[in-house]
RNA sequence: CGGGAUGUAGCGCAGUUGGUAGCGCACUACGUUCGGGACGUAGGGGUCGGGCGUUCGAGUCGCCUCAUCCCGACCA
């Protein structure tokens, strides 16, 4: 009843923004566009991360830490950067408040104005590549392998929870290499990564491409994108890598001496990914009763509540509970014994269905009887009722069960949305449908920004790896010939 | 920064021709309940976003201001 969701067929948004306050992963600070990440939507994040972490870590990275403020005359450095990034940003002017003469608060002291203003990082990529100045003088110095876990600031118009917010948490990978060819694997690498991350994590189908030029990232010779597709049918870039050529070795003046002796300029990659990924988590898997967590990111992966009524009956069933957590732990298994005894069962099965937890055990004074248990699953809904003794590895077998069939929904969902359209006047229609559209583009920015004034629609990217279409045609807006078929959709 | 709207209890809202503030949920206490979001009874909680004005009297009318949200521009 308080709780209550609203549906996601009556107002898509609504309902993302509903279910992220009510099921306790955020909610909207009192500073402008920023959020407070809630203790059950950091658990989620921080499972997130440590999967993450390890396979940063497994692909030769070691985390680092870089400054918050970036001398504003660091964004000047590179042209194209600056293009992209040099509004919207915080910037610190002063460095000391002083009381308000004339009242009671603070003000800030007028003689504390800094000689150089200090922006918020909107991403790191200047300051790195100025401290990587300094550790780089020869081949033998390379590759250098950084990521960095921070918060960045970009001063967006208009925010929504995990999706676009003034302050958000992410990881940075910054990378060096001796040549194009290695900074080019390397971005690469990382983009299968955060594809096989989304895929056998999060559940997510993700579709790996490059950007189209014009919506590659300010100062990148090439952008590799994960792209999802939400159950709106709108696209959510959920992560990126770039290549960034020898552009910021450049602006920064890095250079090492090669094995020949000659300096040559250091070549560079970045990537990240953010807590978007938890928005795109909450849109891909979510239904009318609320979120369905992919059991390998789930903080509590099963619930048990006891049914009762007297104080004997709860005693004997906590009791058995209690065992089987056990039990289930030793196969490492997350589980909550729900033990409030101000709230009834009912209420507690829509909560817990609320936030998404993957398997639910419910166990009353009749299967204290009977040696069972009722089974409920958070995908689909299905309730058995099995016998106690093999509950581990039921459960186990279960939960593998339920990661993939919320990932084969996913992926039955998108396909479902992935269609071909071949000429403009259908292309119109089309697009206002959701969805993802493969179509024939003539590669030119012209066009792409012609189709998104009059559509909105966007090239969310040139695929490398599904829906790879390969063949001659001609472009959708003009005409002209085309080689092969990119995908367009509306996005977050 | 353009276009539109809204600020009243923790949340969601009502408040008539101006007369001194109410409803639902939540909260507190007690009791009955407990296999799919319980019910009864009794309570607590408000400088009506802020300022100035009109008036005997302003949540209500006027002006100013601040904040938030939606549609654009910006974006992981």
């Amino acid at each position: 009843m308080a709780k209550e969701v609203t549906k996601r067929s009556d107002n898509y948004s609504q309902w993302y923004d509903n279910l992220v306050v009510k099921a306790d992963l955020a909610e909207r600070s009192a500073v402008r566009g920023c959020m407070v990440i809630k203790p059950y939507g950091y658990a989620i994040w921080e499972k997130m991360q440590h999967i993450l972490d390890k396979k940063f870590k497994e692909t030769g990275h070691q985390n680092a830490y870089f400054p918050l403020f970036i001398p504003k005359s660091f964004l000047s450095r590179e042209a194209e950067h600056v293009e992209g990034f040099a509004k919207e940003c915080a910037v610190v002017t002063h460095h000391r408040l002083m009381k308000d003469p004339n009242g009671t608060g603070v003000v800030v002291d007028p003689d504390a104005k800094l000689e150089e203003e200090l922006i918020v990082r909107p991403t790191s990529e200047t300051i790195i590549w100025n401290t990587y100045k300094g550790w780089i003088t020869s081949w033998r110095d390379l590759p250098i392998l950084c990521n960095q876990w921070a918060n960045v600031v970009r001063w967006e118009m208009r925010t929504r929870l995990f999706l676009r917010t003034a302050e958000f948490l992410w990881q940075e990978g910054h990378t060096a290499h001796a040549t194009r060819e290695e900074a080019e694997q390397e971005a690469q690498k990382m983009v299968n990564v955060y594809a096989d991350f989304a895929r056998n994590v999060m559940a997510l189908p993700v579709i790996v491409g490059h950007k189209s030029p014009n919506e590659r990232f300010a100062g990148a010779l090439d952008t590799l994108t994960i792209e999802a597709m939400m159950q709106d049918g709108k696209a959510l870039q959920a992560g990126t890598s770039h290549f960034l050529g020898q552009n910021f070795a450049k602006a920064f003046n890095v250079q090492f001496t090669n094995k020949e002796g000659k300096q040559e300029y250091v070549w560079a990659t970045s990537w990240g990914v953010s807590t978007r990924l938890m928005g795109a988590l909450i849109m891909a898997h979510g239904d009318d009763n609320g979120l369905v967590l992919p059991p390998a990111l789930a903080p509590i992966q099963v619930v048990m509540v006891p049914i009762y009524k007297t104080d004997e009956d709860h005693e004997a069933i906590i009791a058995k509970m209690n065992e089987i957590k056990a039990e289930l732990e030793k196969a490492d298994i997350s589980v909550k014994i729900d033990d409030r005894d101000t709230l009834r069962p009912g209420f507690k099965f829509a909560e817990w269905e609320l936030k998404g937890v993957p398997v639910r055990i419910a166990m009353g004074p009749r299967d204290l009887a009977e040696g069972t248990l009722e089974i409920a699953r958070r995908d689909t809904g299905e309730k058995t009722s099995i016998a106690r003794e093999g509950v581990a590895e039921h459960i186990s077998k279960l939960l593998d069960d339920i990661q993939e069939n919320i990932y084969q929904k996913a992926l039955a969902f998108r396909d479902a949305n992935v269609r071909k359209v071949d000429t403009w006047e259908e292309f119109k229609t089309e697009i206002t449908k959701g969805g993802f559209l493969l179509c024939h583009w003539d590669g030119t920015t012209e066009t792409e920004e012609r189709i998104k004034e009059e559509t909105k629609a966007t090239i969310r990217c040139i695929p490398i790896d599904s829906y790879v279409c390969e063949e001659e045609g001609t472009c959708i807006y003009s005409g002209k010939p085309s080689h092969r078929r990119v995908i367009f959709s509306i996005s977050y």
